[in-house]
DNA sequence: CAAACTCCCTGTTAGC
DNA sequence: TGCTAACAGGGAGTTT
């Protein structure tokens, strides 16, 4: 659940938080959350690591560290339900708190995850883990004929497409679904068949969004507790409410194995 | 390239 | 009211 906007509000309150942290100790709740690597590598690949400022990228969160004269990066994937905050190392753990670093001035950095999707990754370059993804929708190098070029590129509907980490980074169900009801598109309607002006309607919406949510510090997932975010999805999960432009009912559809929420009004295949 | 399906997990919800 | 089974969901990977 963890999109975009939620992602760059928990990098941005590291921002604050991390820059100059030693890492004294680590703890691993469950070992799959390290693809490729055991607790002990984890452990010993961080630390005594002094962390830098951190990034985003896509959904991800991006640690540069540094051990000795090693550079490396520890970089973060919530999936659905991680979170990743920084606590005072005296508040009691909670048990879903699977990745812990421990710092030398008291605190602690915890990636707590009910549902254990969330992966931890430890690399020499980010790339190894972030090099496949897309452009950036928020990047100012990004402009809307660069959107369309790539658009044009592609065959599938638009919902998968802008689902596609690969295609463009950082949209998830949420966004997705608030997007196409924006630009009054459907999501199965056919990369092939858009034209440069809802290309555009696309573009344009998915930045306000991402900005206004960013702004809101994200959606309020009724876990208001870590994030408190206070957009407003105007479709996901309104399904049985009316739509706020047309007041036609919310439906909620499947796409691609993916809950879907349109307005059937607002959002036609043909026009 | 694209679509469909599997896997990883457990809190939530629908169904009995 | 209490229990169980189905489901959701991000994304990587596999198969068609």
């Amino acid at each position: 659940m963890p999109e975009l906007p939620e992602v760059e509000s928990t990098v941005r309150r590291l921002k604050k938080q991390l820059v100059g942290k030693v890492v004294i100790s680590t703890h691993i709740g469950w070992k799959n959350m390290l693809p490729g690597s055991t607790p002990q590598k984890f452990h010993k690949e961080l630390i005594g690591a002094h962390l830098r400022e951190p990034l985003r990228r896509g959904k991800y969160i991006v640690i540069p560290a540094e051990q000795g004269q090693q550079e490396k990066y520890l970089i973060l994937h919530q999936k659905m339900s991680g979170r990743t905050k920084v606590f005072s190392s005296e508040e009691a753990r909670s048990a879903y708190d699977h990745v812990v670093l421990t710092f030398d001035d008291g605190v602690e950095l915890r990636m707590t995850d009910p549902r254990k999707f969330g992966r931890a990754y430890i690399v020499k370059d980010p790339n190894q883990v972030v090099g496949s993804l897309g452009p950036e929708p928020l990047d100012k190098h990004f402009t809307s004929s660069h959107f369309f070029e790539l658009l044009k590129k592609r065959k599938g509907a638009l919902k998968p497409l802008l689902l596609n980490q690969t295609f463009i980074a950082g949209l998830g169900n949420i966004y997705v679904d608030e997007t196409l009801w924006a630009a009054k598109l459907h999501p199965l309607l056919p990369a092939t068949k858009v034209i440069r002006i809802q290309s555009d309607l696309i573009y344009k919406n998915m930045r306000r969004i991402l900005n206004a949510a960013i702004k809101a510090h994200g959606t309020d997932f009724g876990d208001g507790v870590i994030y408190g975010g206070k957009y407003r999805p105007k479709v996901y999960g309104q399904s049985g409410k009316a739509c706020s432009r047309c007041r036609h009912e919310i439906r909620r559809i499947t796409v691609a194995m993916r809950g879907t929420h349109i307005c059937p009004h607002c959002q036609k295949m043909k026009k």
